[in-house]
DNA sequence: TAGGTTATTGACCGGTCGGCCAATTAATTA
DNA sequence: TAATTAATTGGCCGACCGGTCAATAACCTA
């Protein structure tokens, strides 16, 4: 059995940044108080500068946190992914699905874009963009895909579909609740962008 | 010629506005202090609380004399088109630009998303939604677009191809540059969501 | 011109914020 | 066990926050 110690100051880290991320994600950096976070966590303000030297640290590391463990899975994908129209198809489930299940990710981006604060992550997600277009590329080569559209826009199309859906359906549902859709709101969702991500909207 | 007033509650008020807009779209609400509003307006802080009760209020109002703009020129866009193909066509065109021009939209949308405070403008926006929808499903039973996809989809998903570009566009520029795009990089974005939109991805 | 109204100011308030520090206690090391 | 290091606490600070208020000056109206 484990030693039962009185400190552990590896859970103390991470409940402070479990802490951190549920707040500062659903209030907002300047909204949040270390007060606030420091309670929720169950210790001491003066905790929070030993690990993490100030407020701003602690943001980072929750920013940093979420966004690696999507840079992650989104490495994975890429590199299980063939170049084939069958399995950009499956990546999008997945992508999507990663969504679903993490939307913290979702409101960290969405963050980082009005912060402006792309800059620390960068080298990862270059790194990720880089390997998602040379897919699209393989594919396209291999005339799985039209080869008339920029393969970094097709990556950039593919990533728009699925996030901005979790961003906005809130809208939709207060537009229009779940009426009508038998199966998931979510799932419904995702066969409407796939079917227009591959065959367009035209008929025929 | 206009008379020489020394006051101009119009103006103050206006200019108000207009500089709380640029420092609450830039640093959120909770980063924006009212003293460097009034600071940057030229006024003094008390006249935030004579014209807008609050913080809260001021932020309210820049928030819905935005979304206002908003929703009215994507109305009169949505009069104006008749429910074909091509003309859905000119409408995600005119949308995207109108998006370009007026990038604190998006902005103004994201923080709505964070802050999970839709709720204001909401009678606005849902008959903006709705008859959006009307457009599409018009345009389905003309036979003009697909019509095993739903109309609310549809115009999720169009929103969604414009909306995301403008929240994500740093990063194409931070990974890519603009190189190898001869021209705007916005226009050939466009050009590409026109495609996939109406046409799909696979090739033939 | 007199009187009421409204825009505008600057001084001020209580509260909270992020951050700092000295003291204490548990863990580690020698 | 003694000495060192690291985790944790609570108290404290100056700064700044949003908001209030009384005084003033420009405006409107009769």
């Amino acid at each position: 059995m484990t030693a039962k110690t009185q400190r552990d100051p590896e859970a103390t880290r991470s409940a402070l940044i479990e802490a951190a991320e549920e707040i500062f994600l659903k209030k907002g950096f300047g909204n949040t108080s270390l007060s606030e976070i420091a309670r929720h966590a169950g210790i001491t303000k003066s905790l929070i500068h030993h690990y993490f030297g100030s407020k701003e640290g602690l943001w980072r590391e929750v920013k940093t946190q979420r966004f690696m463990q999507y840079a992650e899975r989104q490495m994975a994908m890429l590199q299980e992914a063939s170049p084939s129209a069958e399995l950009l198809r499956t990546s999008v489930v997945f992508y999507f699905d990663f969504l679903r299940r993490n939307p913290q990710i979702v409101r960290v981006l969405a963050w980082m874009f009005l912060e402006q604060d792309q800059k620390d992550c960068l080298d990862l997600d270059r790194e990720l963009i880089r390997q998602g277009v040379e897919k699209v590329k393989a594919a396209q080569e291999l005339g799985q895909l039209r080869a008339d559209i920029d393969p970094r826009f097709v990556l950039f199309i593919f990533i728009g579909l699925c996030q901005h859906w979790f961003q906005d359906k809130g809208h939709f549902i207060q537009s229009f609740g779940t009426e009508g859709l038998d199966e998931n709101l979510d799932d419904a969702y995702l066969n409407a962008i796939v079917k227009v991500f591959f065959e367009g909207l035209l008929p025929g």
